[in-house]
RNA sequence: GGGCCUCUAGCUCAGCUGGUAGAGCAGUGGACUUUUAAUCCAUCGGUCGUGGGUUCGAGCCCCACGGGGCCCA
């Protein structure tokens, strides 16, 4: 029995790692001994043994590193030979090239941290099943290089972005989870139960009321990276929860705001890949400020091949989307309409960066009338490499106004439109003490870093997406 | 929710017009003092996703269910 009589150490000193070894010593004369004793740890990922002589490939957090087990001076010599690939090992020894200039480390000691119990996946090939990358990511991210790729770039997105924000004065917050009404989206939420309560929660589908309360009670600019969920089908571009971050600003509007998405953006990029131009899915996007702005009419107008408005009749409108196979329902009014012909014509055409502006106020129930025309509103979202990055808007303030909305959004609810929202009360209360001009951003966290890091799938930027139940875990 | 594709050893994959299951890696045993996907010899390993059906005979054909993928709503 391999285990017989093993003792896990309960703790090892490690003094190096391999990444940082190797930009040390990178360079070095084939046959050097550097003098220089280090100790690593991690998992034996390669095996070469020859006769008296073995050599592996030891991988940690940051790479990989030789090492290179001489039988005369490496203790246990024929255990160390035993070992099996994914074995967690410590390593003490000196630095050294071997003849062909490799560099690695002299096995003057070693120490098993803890064995494998079960094969380790494919040492060349790796796992290309999806499902089991997914189920099995603490495998993945050990034989799938581009995984931890991504998964550590995602980690450097995160903190980058929470500096972005300290940098300009916004306040990180939490707020809840649970909600007694689902809102600040439009979308299906999950239901659960608190039992001493007696109470029906929800999860929250976004942080916006809460964070808009917060204004109100004078964090000026707030910001959270919030986990949301969404009741709605899993796809490349959906998981049922996800992260997104939101932001408020007192005394800004959506200008203010298409700025700061345009600085993060760049931001990121030039930190991440030292340029603005980036390339996704074999083709260039030049994430540089400033984006194309124009408006959702005129975009649409322009797919469609005639001049359409919010101030189009709905039986027009309703031809334009009977000709580009746009179903449409009786309740949808010119505003509704002119969106869904907007998604299904020119969202996806808009590879370069693009603040499409000026939503309907029939589909922006929580944004700011626009100062030029009281049927639309001062909302934009981004659109990069055809998707939708971010959401913003200059924030209704007027509590009568909300509530008109939200009473439009209530009746659309009940003649069956089950994203629709419902009447927040207690949020009504809040604007009715007053709300500065603010103005709001949420950008979703998972489809940038599926930008930024050249990622087709959602499930490829979370860590462990939501998959069915698997039949039974062999 | 609809359409198409897919599921074979721990992993990556073969398997012909239906004839009773294969390789590489991993594992196990052996050889080997500068390899690096080491090499060489030997060996273990499978309810072919599950359940039905057709057939003398099914990994292969048919149906249902389950997992996964892609496209659409």
């Amino acid at each position: 029995m391999r285990f017989g009589g093993f003792e896990q150490p309960y703790t090892y000193q490690v003094t190096h790692q391999a990444a940082p070894l190797a930009e040390e010593f990178g360079g070095l004369e084939p046959g050097t001994e550097t003098g220089t004793v280090v100790s690593v740890a991690g998992r034996l990922m390669l095996r070469r043994v020859q006769g008296k002589l073995a050599f592996g490939t030891m991988a940690d957090a940051t790479g990989r590193i030789q090492l290179f087990a001489p039988s005369k001076t490496t203790p246990d010599f024929e255990q160390f030979c035993e070992l099996n690939l994914g074995d967690w090992i410590g390593v003490q020894g000196e630095v050294m090239t071997t003849r062909r200039g490799e560099l690695s480390i002299r096995v003057d000691g070693w120490t098993l941290l803890a064995p494998t119990r079960r094969p380790f996946p494919d040492k060349f090939h790796g796992i290309s099943d999806p499902d089991l990358r997914y189920r099995q990511r603490y495998l993945d991210l050990w034989v799938t290089e581009e995984s931890r790729r991504v998964f550590t770039a995602r980690s450097r997105i995160l903190s980058m972005t929470r500096q972005f924000m300290e940098d300009r004065h916004y306040l990180e917050v939490e707020t809840p989870v649970f909600h007694p009404i689902p809102g600040g989206a439009l979308a299906r939420p999950f239901v659960t139960h608190h039992n001493a309560l007696d109470m029906e929660l929800f999860l929250r589908i976004a942080p916006e009321l809460y964070l808009k309360r917060l204004v109100v009670g004078g964090f000026e600019r707030v910001y959270e990276i919030a986990r949301v969920f969404r009741n709605e089908g899993i796809s490349t571009r959906h998981n049922p929860e996800f992260t997104m971050l939101e932001c408020y600003e007192a005394y800004g509007d959506y200008e203010t705001h298409m700025a700061l998405t345009e600085e993060l953006v760049a931001h990121l990029a030039t930190a991440l890949h030292g340029t603005t131009t980036v390339t996704y899915e074999g083709k260039e996007v030049d994430l540089s400020a400033p984006w194309r702005r124009v408006t959702l009419a005129q975009i649409t107008s322009e797919m469609v091949g005639e001049e359409v408005s919010v101030h189009t009749p709905v039986d027009v409108l309703r031809a334009v989307c009977d000709r580009y196979e746009v179903p449409w329902k009786e309740s949808y009014g010119s505003g509704k309409l002119l969106l869904e012909l907007y998604e299904k014509t020119a969202e996806h055409t808009l590879w370069h960066p693009t603040f499409v502006t000026d939503y309907p106020a029939e589909v922006s129930p929580l944004s700011r009338t626009h100062r030029d025309d009281p049927l639309l509103t001062e909302r934009f979202e981004g659109i990069v490499v055809g998707r939708e990055l971010c959401n913003g808007f200059s924030e209704l303030t007027d509590p009568t106004v909300q509530r008109e909305r939200f009473e439009h959004q209530a009746g659309q609810k009940t003649e069956g439109d089950d994203e629709a929202m419902v009447v927040d009360a207690d949020y009504l209360r809040s604007l009715e003490y007053g709300l500065p001009p603010t103005v709001g951003l949420g950008i979703g966290i998972d489809r940038l870093v599926m930008l930024l890091c050249d990622v087709g799938t959602i499930r490829d930027v979370v860590l462990f997406p939501t998959l069915r139940h698997e039949q039974e875990p062999g």
